[in-house]
DNA sequence: CCACTCTGTGAACTGTGCTTCACATATCTC
DNA sequence: GAGATATGTGAAGCACAGTTCACAGAGTGG
């Protein structure tokens, strides 16, 4: 998370330069490569947040290279340089597959704010993709894990018999098997005498189902 | 939600009356009922909120009862009226299923203390079985759709190809599988001309995950 | 009109979450 | 120490979510 890392492609030396050097001294880590092709193993090294694409270069073209780059790094974010300002070229930046574009020629502030952008919406929707997020969501996403989450929140503490007995559970093994679940992702704990408590972030999931639950219509 | 209704069993007819008539004066809706099997059939009928009884009855006694009652209706409250004040009644009472407990003879305000704050704890556990919970959240406990809705928060409004770019899916029937449950839950709609935005609930759904996401250690 | 993209449906397959049952160890109580 | 209760494990089965594939009507552009 230190500093973002920004590919350039563009065959053309003086341009690439440029954009890199506008790049750098905005503060960013800027890399160039002068095709689509050298790109590809640069991005595999580099893991960049953005790469900025020209469309119409020799060899592979941007829009060649976009449905490639996403399907390996969905998470990379590509703006497009497309020749002329025409819309018919926004157009089709966009369809195949560019997050945004830029028309030549371009002033550096156009460059920094499409740049900046970007890296804010890419910061947004990353949020989104955390590796825990699936599995704390699918642990909630259960009526008896999240009843066994408000018993906690309201008595604290609570043996393994007296909380299937307090949920009206007949088949105690159920409820372990939530338990077991809800231990694994580390909502709830044990200790020695096997009395379960909330963990602190069960806690804080049991602040946000009460939020989220203020917010779902009846 | 009108009033919260409460069941009070009890085979002293002096006692059941004078809960009866404390917690009518204290604004609920009492009923009272003279044994464990007849109350059973009034649960039925009523659907209180509360059901206060005696551990010590001809026939069937509090202690039968209870399992009964939580197999049936998981999210009645169920005190229990224990003979006399000993640790001993006062955690076989606990032990089979009873959610709190009063101990005889107990003054006007022991019992309304003990009404009021289980009806508290009823209302904080039941707000996680609304029903609408578990479909939300295993709508969300995935990964392409949360980017969907991520994208959409972005973009305001996308068409079904353009999004499936987007996200770097080379199959888009995948993506309409998604799309398909995510318009089921209301957090996303399509208009007329095809095109895909986030309903109300759609976005507040975004601003729980996001909170969410921040409150997820890394 | 032909080709191509867009948008979507339905069926087959697969993995996994949840339940249930049978059984095994502790732990407590008398 | 014997019997009950508490706590937990592991395997079998079921249902369903997610993926993939084959296909099809609706639009669109040349």
């Amino acid at each position: 998370m230190a500093v973002e890392t920004i590919l350039v492609i563009d065959d053309d030396q003086d341009l690439r330069g440029s954009i890199v050097e506008i790049l750098s001294n905005d503060g960013f880590h800027a890399v160039g490569s002068e095709s689509a092709e050298a790109a590809l193993e640069t991005i595999r090294a580099l893991k960049p947040s953005l790469v900025i694409v020209d469309n119409m270069m020799p060899g592979m073209g941007g829009m060649a290279l976009m449905p490639l780059l996403k399907k390996d790094f969905p998470n990379i974010r590509i703006i497009m340089i497309t020749a002329f300002s025409t819309v018919e070229n926004a157009v089709t930046a966009m369809k195949s597959g560019a997050d945004d574009y830029i028309s030549k020629p371009f002033r550096r502030d156009e460059l920094l704010v499409a740049v900046r952008r970007n890296l804010e919406e890419l910061k947004f929707t990353s949020q989104f993709l955390e590796s825990g997020m699936d599995d704390i969501l699918a642990c909630l996403a259960n009526q008896i894990r999240r009843q066994i989450l408000a018993t906690l929140a309201c008595e604290k503490q609570m043996r393994f018999m007296n909380l299937t007995r307090h949920l009206g559970i007949a088949d105690h093994t159920k409820v372990n098997f939530h338990l077991k679940n809800l231990k694994m992702n580390n909502l709830i704990s044990q200790d020695r005498e096997k009395v379960y408590r909330l963990t602190a972030e069960g806690e804080k999931m049991v602040d946000c189902l009460q939020l989220l639950s203020s917010r779902i219509p009846s």
